[in-house]
DNA sequence: AGCACGCCGACT
DNA sequence: GTCGGCGTGCTC
């Protein structure tokens, strides 16, 4: 297709634009532009469309052509929305690069890479005709809706079907449509609203010292609005836009008095739109010295950076990487105007680490992660766009924010899994998106971590990624004492209290005696209360999903974490009368509980996504545990990402073995790295730190490595069972996962596909598997895995992958068979 | 995604 | 008979 690039279009001749739309679509649709839009269309810029026969869409516009389609006539474009082009030509290129490289639409990318508040898509409203007929003949159904809407001026789609108890709810609208009963519109809502502040300002006829004289004798009788006049001819003097909540701060004057004031027009209300983002005021200054390790790290990554587009900093934990990336950081934004992009998983961003770093950069930094809200987003998004901020924290998704020069791009943790994201498409890994995105801006970047992960260390091996390591820890910060717990034994002996070892409640009572604070951590995937027969071994089941109902003491109810399905608890077996129901397996509930009784007197507290779900849940618990309102936190995988406590000398894992059994490839790799991270949480400061591993496998060598800190044997262990198998880094994995509702249907239709590929691939295809939960939302799942080998291009094996899936879900049979595609699933 | 159209079981 | 559920195809 001929595009233009920054072309001015004449009036009279007629073009067309490709779009992308927001919606999972394999292909992009292409719009005719009315004359009249012909000199504001533009690539990157937003449009709105007429979808379908309803549904009004954001696109984008992806290209502009002067040749129109031959095989149907294009709808015309009904508006173009922005005056500049919102997506950087970069940021197209990214787009493409990801959905060819992740096996998805385009469509999906824009949905995940814009921010809700810059799609929107319309919704369409029922009104009642002015002229609607009183008398009409109308069922029941109908009848219901009209005098809905005489209460209640529109009703959405939506509305109607809740009201009426019933999905299809069209064909009832029509029939209203035909009766002349009612109009149908198209409403699209406009999501993002600028934040609008009242400020305040004394009516102009003041200005003249004359007036402003009389106004105080007017004024004599009213003292608390005389107050108000004070005091804003104080904050006048600042020169700021003095805001309505400011002066009323400032003076005695209530609201009612200020209300007078605006109704005597002596104060004018003027509203303003503010910024939703906390701002800091003062500029910029990094005036800490890095230690000779340090340093000597960040000399030898400027070097590096002559050579090597991708770093890796291995860094033990506490040796200071923090420091080195604020160090690069700083050189980036004094010594050139470009952008800085710091990646960081989910959970550290609201942690001490953004505070940290916010408190060099102030101002020119911006967060991004998934718990702001709507509006937030788009001002970041603006602020990334003209440059306002040269730095972003972010998780994953700020990989598409607008960058304009991005320099740098820093990846904290990179070995974490946050960054990959598993539903929906785009199924990408942030860390391996952002080495593209920084290869697009000709940007260097970071990778850091204590315990890489295998592919980037195998790169840095290789050399395809400079290396650069750290091994001191700070400030002469000693390694825990770490000692590992045999269960089995402490069970032989009898010697085990409810989940704690003879060893672990001896380590809590010293902790506790010296006033030291205490974190246990239970991986999640033993963190499920399921209920069970005594009598009969029945176990609640999810109604959509292959899995046992989990029960949550706090609502009472068994949840479902796989669909959201929840039901009340069961007293007696449905399968067998029985009374003797049981909870079974241990949770963080759980061991909080049975902890409670152990020590009763001690505050303990809970840190898992039960108590984490809203905004400030997690910020709560941290800054209780940090100000030792808490002596005991116990939680998931998250109390070892990104913590730093002083007072905390002791964490106990309180079962090992779930995550070493996890049936992965990367099992082993995980559970070093989670069982390393979380042993680097304890004893941050002079004190040694303790760590108390219980496992039922004491012999393991995963456990003896972590034990030892022993990285590099894990490394090489596990690199030799990857080559030896066909694993990651030595093939490229790709996941597909087949689904149908009929378990038949999915057997026959995956073991077809199967073999199909296995024509294609040869025995580098495996399975299809059952997957460990094999059904979820009423869908039976299989999984394909190719091992493609790394030495053939990979895009052909996908053009391959790609023609097979088009040709399976051509025949009958399989048309309503799902097929969704994971590259590099982890 | 979300809507229309067509097929098919179940209930006035 | 008709209503309403469900599968399938299409949207520039």
């Amino acid at each position: 297709m001929d595009t233009f690039e920054n072309e001015i279009f004449t009036e009279r001749e007629t073009l067309f634009v490709e779009v992308v739309l927001p919606l999972s679509l394999a292909k992009n649709y292409t719009y005719r532009v009315p004359f009249d839009l012909n000199h504001q269309v533009e690539i990157g810029k937003r449009v709105v469309v007429q979808f379908g026969k309803h549904k009004i869409y954001t696109a984008l516009i992806k290209a502009i052509t002067k040749v129109p389609p031959t095989v149907y006539e294009a709808k015309y474009i009904i508006d173009v929305i922005d005056a500049e082009p919102v997506i950087t030509p970069t940021q197209l290129k990214f787009w493409e690069w990801m959905t060819q490289y992740y096996m998805c639409n385009e469509g999906d990318v824009m949905a995940a890479a814009l921010p809700a508040s810059l799609k929107l898509a319309s919704e369409t409203i029922l009104i009642l005709r002015e002229d609607f007929n009183e008398d009409a003949e109308l069922t029941d159904k109908e009848e219901l809706i009209i005098s809905a809407l005489k209460k209640q001026q529109k009703l959405t789609v939506n509305d109607v079907s809740k009201l009426l108890g019933q999905k299809t709810v069209y064909p009832i609208i029509n029939h209203l449509l035909d009766k002349e009963q009612v109009l149908v519109a198209e409403e699209v809502v406009q999501k993002y609203k600028p934040l609008l502040k009242s400020f305040v300002l004394l009516n102009e006829f003041y200005a003249e010292e004359e007036n402003l004289k009389q106004l105080f004798n007017i004024l004599d009788r009213a003292p608390k609005q005389l107050d108000a006049l004070l005091a804003y001819l104080k904050l006048q003097k600042t020169g700021m836009p003095i805001s309505k909540e400011q002066l009323l701060e400032e003076s005695d004057c209530g609201p009612a008095a200020f209300k007078a004031l605006i109704d005597k027009d002596i104060f004018v209300i003027m509203k303003r739109p503010v910024s939703r983002l906390a701002s800091h005021d003062d500029d910029f200054s990094v005036n800490f010295t890095l230690n000779d390790e340090q340093q000597k790290a960040y000399d030898k990554i400027n070097s590096l950076f002559g050579e090597k587009e991708v770093t890796l900093l291995h860094g033990v934990t506490a040796s200071g990487k923090t420091q080195v990336y604020i160090k690069l950081i700083e050189e980036i934004i004094q010594k050139t105007d470009g952008q800085v992009l710091f990646l960081l998983p989910e959970i550290a961003l609201t942690t001490q680490i953004v505070e940290r770093i916010k408190l060099y950069f102030g101002n020119a930094i911006g967060v991004y992660h998934s718990k702001f809200n709507n509006s937030e987003r788009v001002e970041i998004w603006n602020k990334v766009r003209n440059g306002a901020y040269k730095v972003v924290l972010g998780a994953r998704s700020a990989v598409f924010l607008p960058f304009q020069h991005l320099k740098l791009i820093v990846i904290d943790e990179e070995h974490e899994p946050s960054y990959k994201q598993y539903d929906p498409a785009p199924r990408y890994q942030a860390r391996d998106a952002a080495i593209y995105l920084a290869h697009l801006h000709q940007a260097k970047v970071i990778l850091g971590s204590a315990t890489p992960s295998l592919e980037s260390y195998y790169n840095a091996l290789q050399g395809k990624y400079g290396l650069v390591e750290m091994k001191e820890r700070f400030g002469g910060v000693q390694l825990p004492n770490q000692q590992v717990v045999s269960i089995s034994e402490e069970t032989k002996k009898k010697s085990m209290v409810s989940y704690f070892s003879s060893v672990l409640i001896k380590d809590i009572d010293l902790a506790l005696s010296k006033k030291e604070q205490i974190v246990l951590f239970q991986n999640r995937r033993g963190y499920a209360t399921i209920l069970i027969c005594a009598t009969c071994g029945y176990t609640p089941k999810c109604i959509n999903c292959d899995v046992s109902l989990t029960y949550h003491k706090s609502s009472g109810k068994l949840h479902c974490h796989y669909c959201g399905y929840q039901q009340s608890s069961v007293n007696i077996c449905p399968a067998c009368g029985s009374v003797h129901v049981e909870q079974k397996g241990f949770g963080t509930e759980r061991i909080e509980e049975e902890l409670k009784l152990l020590y009763p007197e001690v505050t303990i507290a809970r840190l898992d996504m039960d108590t984490t779900r809203t905004r400030n849940g997690l910020q709560q618990i941290l800054t209780d545990f940090q100000d030792k309102k808490t002596d005991i936190l116990i939680g998931t995988q998250m109390v070892a990402k990104g913590l730093d406590f002083d007072n905390l000398n002791l964490i106990g894992v309180i079962n090992a073995d779930t995550l070493l059994g996890y049936p992965d490839f990367r099992a082993y790799e995980r559970s070093f790295q989670l069982l390393a991270q979380v042993a680097g949480r304890a004893g941050r400061r002079a004190d040694q730190g303790n760590v108390c591993i219980q496992t039922y496998d004491a012999n393991n060598r995963i456990i003896k490595q972590v034990v030892n800190n022993d990285y590099i044997g894990m490394y090489n262990d596990e690199i030799e069972e990857r080559e030896k198998f066909l694993y990651p880094p030595f093939t490229k994995m790709i996941f597909l996962s087949v689904k149908h509702k009929d378990a038949h249907v999915l057997d026959y239709a995956a073991t077809t596909l199967a073999n199909t590929l296995k024509g294609k691939f040869g025995k580098r295809v495996l399975g299809p598997e059952q997957p460990l939960v094999s059904r979820v939302r009423n869908l039976y799942i299989k999984q394909i895995i190719i091992k493609a080998d790394k030495h053939t291009a990979i895009q052909k094996v996908k053009n391959a992958l790609k023609e097979t899936i088009t040709e399976f879900n051509a025949v009958k049979e399989f048309k309503s068979v799902m097929i969704q595609i994971d590259v590099d699933p982890y």
